[in-house]
RNA sequence: GCACCCGUAGUUCAGCUGGAUAGAACGUCGGCUUGCGGAGCCGGAGGUCACAGGUUCGAAUCCUGUCGGGUGUACCA
């Protein structure tokens, strides 16, 4: 509705003053009015005239159009427009049918990106929420979208841990990987990697082995190896992380439609990059790299002298594979923070040769899960938070609250206390705030539409339309609300940000309650019109939950 | 040193393509309760928007500098 109103506002400035200007229609307090724009102020600067005569003007002549209940001039120069109490209510009734901008396109987002072999952090949670909120986002404006989730299985911190696997088996003895229980597994190979970690920075000798072990590994995976007793060992381990992986997303409720194993991109990013050398990539003392240096960016490495490619190198081959498998129109990836500066390192490399692509690519980057008070952790001395202790913490403090708790609240506080923020500075994850039934949360969300659905359910509600004369100020500020949704879609969609939708579904859920306060629903002359206020904010609700992938379980 | 991110109430955060008195939540103090789900609602107190300049009719928002925090800075990811 603002886009029809910012056109109009637009052609009123080229026909009244004659002048080609870009309008901002926006949505200002409520005592205002439904919409405002500064297009006074804007053309005053540019024809040197009194903005509030300017302004005047353009009211007048949206005070002629019949879906405004009037349209004022306000302040330094904004004019404030009000629709008419059954426009504004029939809008609402359609709010949560989101417009498809982005009809038949491809789009491939990949994020979580846990290495196997190593632990699943509470990072790794996080970064799957966004991921999986943005791509539903996108799957709201019709996109068809792609969820990927890369991983190393190969490199150095996977011959770590299988380094120190070695050692616990007594060597390359696959049949002792029955020994280690079903249950245990996971955080065998999380122990292992310490370990393993640990040895590369302290004792030489374990170094090298560890060098030595990461080439073999390379080339087992290479040759296709399933059958040597180093081989069995490494596919079994990797299987073993995969289940723990598929495991813990099943229990957060995120899906994935492909797993990229850095092996399977690591040769092609690897000949890709030999072919562009020396025209793009360089020799530098035996190893091949990109001086970023030279762009204002830093010099890293993408093939080791060791011939090994680097994270740079598959990155450049998993790009393309996304291609080739997807032919995108879009392509988004989410990591965390630390990732930033090597990605773009990568893609203004592949620029000099695939920019398409790069164009097509947008990453974004967000910060770490800190718990309230708590210090920095590293996965690789092994004090850090994990993915599970975040699901446990959370399930913990639901308990405590209702005994009878459900995943749905759990997992819905999780998720919004990940989202609710914007991407960027680190996150605190507090627990006992997230699963609060007070203050802004995901379950306050989730009992707003149960509460919704219940009185629906009681009311019963017809189709017919109601006669919408007049609104009271409550039944109003509702439909209000309800209108405002598609606009902060369209934000949220612009800047892939869900932040946004949180904090609107949060207004939209006090704004229910405070007009619930004392307007009867049920059994009252006006319960037509009330009935189908709820019904579409229950829509809408529903609507922006969804994209946060979060369900509302039946009763709570 | 250089690059990127960040600095808004006691705390956790919105607001940042410049606009009308800087908003929530938690905590705190006080009110509403025979309710269509009160897991709710209403109100009070609490802010030199890190600091200093600049641009502008107008700056939390843009620019410059300073201070403080985080991350990265070639053969890990």
């Amino acid at each position: 509705m603002n886009k029809e109103l910012k056109s109009r506002i637009e052609k009123l400035s080229v026909r009244l003053f004659n002048i080609k200007t870009r309008a901002e229609v926006f949505r200002s307090d409520e005592q205002f009015g439904d919409f405002s724009t500064n297009v006074g102020l804007k053309l005053a600067r540019e024809i040197g005239r009194d903005p509030r005569e300017i302004a005047q003007a353009i009211a007048e002549e949206l005070n002629k159009s019949s879906e405004f209940r009037e349209v004022t001039v306000a302040g330094p120069g904004f004019v404030n427009i009000t629709l008419k109490d059954p426009v504004l209510f029939d809008s609402s009734m359609s709010a949560h049918k989101l417009e498809k901008t982005y009809l038949g396109q491809e789009i491939v987002t990949e994020y979580s990106d846990p290495n196997p072999f190593k632990v699943l952090h509470a990072g790794h949670f996080y970064t799957s929420v966004v991921g999986d909120s943005i791509s539903n986002l996108l799957e709201a404006a019709g996109a068809n979208v792609h969820r990927v989730n890369y991983g190393g299985d190969v490199g150095l911190h996977a011959a770590k841990t299988m380094w120190a696997m070695l050692q616990d088996l007594g060597g390359e003895n696959p049949e002792s990987l029955e020994t280690i229980d079903n249950d245990k597994r996971a955080d065998w190979l999380a122990d292992c990697y310490v370990k393993g970690t640990a040895a590369y920075g302290d004792d030489e000798k374990a170094k090298s082995e560890i060098n030595e072990l990461n080439k073999k590994i390379y080339t087992l995976v290479n040759n296709k190896d399933k059958d040597s007793p180093l081989a069995k060992i490494y596919w079994t381990a990797r299987g073993w992380s995969y289940d723990y992986f598929d495991a813990f997303y099943e229990r957060a409720g995120i899906k994935f439609e492909k797993y990229y194993p850095e092996s399977e991109v690591a040769r092609l990013g690897l000949n890709t990059v030999k072919q562009n050398t020396p025209k793009i990539y360089s020799d530098s003392d035996g190893a091949i790299v990109y001086e970023g240096e030279k762009e204002g960016l830093h010099t890293r490495v993408f093939i080791t002298r060791e011939g090994l490619p680097t994270y740079e190198a598959k990155e450049v081959g998993l790009i393309l594979t996304k291609n080739q498998d997807y032919k995108f129109d879009r392509s988004v990836v989410i990591t965390a923070n630390e990732i930033s500066q090597y990605m773009q390192v990568v893609l203004n490399s592949i620029a000099k040769f695939a920019p398409d692509l790069v164009d097509k690519t947008t990453h974004l980057t967000h910060g770490m899960v800190k718990l309230p008070g708590a210090r920095k952790m590293s996965s690789r001395k092994g004090n850090i938070l994990k993915a599970v202790d975040i699901l446990d913490l959370a399930e913990a403090s639901s308990k405590k609250i209702n005994p009878s708790t459900t995943p749905d609240v759990v997992l819905g506080a999780i998720k919004y206390s990940f989202l609710k923020s914007g991407l960027g500075g680190d996150i605190v994850f507090d627990a006992n705030e997230s699963v609060s039934i007070e203050g802004n949360s995901g379950p306050y969300l989730q009992y707003a539409l149960v509460r919704a659905r219940s009185i629906l359910q009681k009311a019963g509600y017809s189709k017919t339309p109601p006669d919408v004369g007049e609104l009271n100020p409550a039944e109003r500020s509702l439909a209000r609300k309800i209108t405002i949704y598609p606009e902060v879609f369209v934000t949220a969609l612009e800047e892939l940000s869900l932040h946004h939708i949180c904090t609107y579904l949060y207004e939209l859920a006090q704004t229910f309650n405070r007009f619930y306060e004392s307007n009867r629903v049920i059994g009252d002359q006006r319960s037509a019109l009330r009935i189908s206020l709820v019904k579409s904010y229950a829509n809408v609700l529903e609507s922006g939950l969804n994209i946060l992938g979060i369900s509302a379980p039946e009763k709570m």
